[in-house]
DNA sequence: TTTATAACCTAGTGGTTAACTAGGTATTGG
DNA sequence: CCAATACCTAGTTAACCACTAGGTTATAAA
């Protein structure tokens, strides 16, 4: 799993459609401008995304992009994994020779919280960070140690 | 939060620690072998780990090193910030003039996604991971779509 | 006291990628 | 037709990852 600015960038982005979701199609200039991303990288971005059928594209004049599907069916881990593809991340991964138990641990455990991770985020939907709604007040001030509700279900069960 | 290559190096190399505590220092030649990091590589991640208090040095021949605490209380969060520095990710983060507040909402939602992400990384300990035990088989072979028990409490409160 | 072992430190390096720029082509509503 | 928009490809700059090289301390063992 990887989790860097361009995944967030992504998320964003897809977050800023979400929100405006039955409102017609959102133009990428419309989102460059709100989010100030480069028009150009959006494109990048988006091509991605559209690969994986989580955005669809309108051309021409009054065009723009839709949700390729219903908000609640799209996933961080989806978004994620459209535009930072997944890294393999053993060396032996199953295939190779890996010859004393101890290495084997490490990765097992390590591919275990990867999996644990990406299920997190996987279960994660785009509808749900928006169903929370009015989260924090009006102004643009980020608290960080505000105590949370349930943001995230407990389940964790919706692997992509 | 960024979640990178450098960040699971650092998670398996603690790992590799944590699994031989109280066993006497360890050296970093043996997590450099048993792991296939470069030695000196490690030895910039173990200055970023020492720095945040999360291993101790031993100098000296027979030295090597400690965990700079309980295995219970060192979150996967604490190993990856440690060395995966933390990058900001609001451009407006609570100081700069954000007119729109629709720029604002995606902001927050996304700051409230990267504090879930954090706080699920920093609720789990390497303690945890190894309490676990023998997860998987013996063997090398990394199954994917295994069903997992619990592997993570779910309170999720202990927010590094 | 010497010596080998290990941590500890600093500077560089090649390759990859992120983020962006530039310049197109294709499609379609007015 | 024309303008707006998606869609496409090839660069470019800077950052960063993973590593190499070559040190300096500190200390247990000889």
């Amino acid at each position: 799993m990887r989790l860097s600015t361009k995944g967030r960038y992504a998320v964003t982005a897809m977050l800023d459609l979400a929100l405006q979701d039955g409102d017609g199609p959102v133009t990428l200039a419309e989102i460059s401008e709100t989010q100030g991303i480069s028009l150009s990288y959006l494109e990048q971005l988006f091509a991605c995304l559209r690969g994986k059928k989580l955005v669809r594209g309108v051309r021409g004049p009054g065009g723009g992009y839709y949700l390729g599907r219903p908000s609640k069916e799209i996933s961080i881990a989806d978004i994620i994994c459209a535009v930072d593809e997944w890294v393999e991340f053993t060396r032996c991964g199953g295939k190779k020779d890996c010859k004393d138990g101890k290495r084997c641990l490490t990765h097992n455990l390590w591919d275990d919280l990867s999996n644990e991770i990406f299920n997190f985020l996987g279960s994660i939907t785009l509808a749900q960070l928006i169903d929370r709604g009015g989260l924090k007040e009006e102004g643009c001030i980020a608290e960080d140690q505000t105590p949370k509700g349930d943001l995230i279900s407990s389940s964790r069960t919706q692997a992509a």
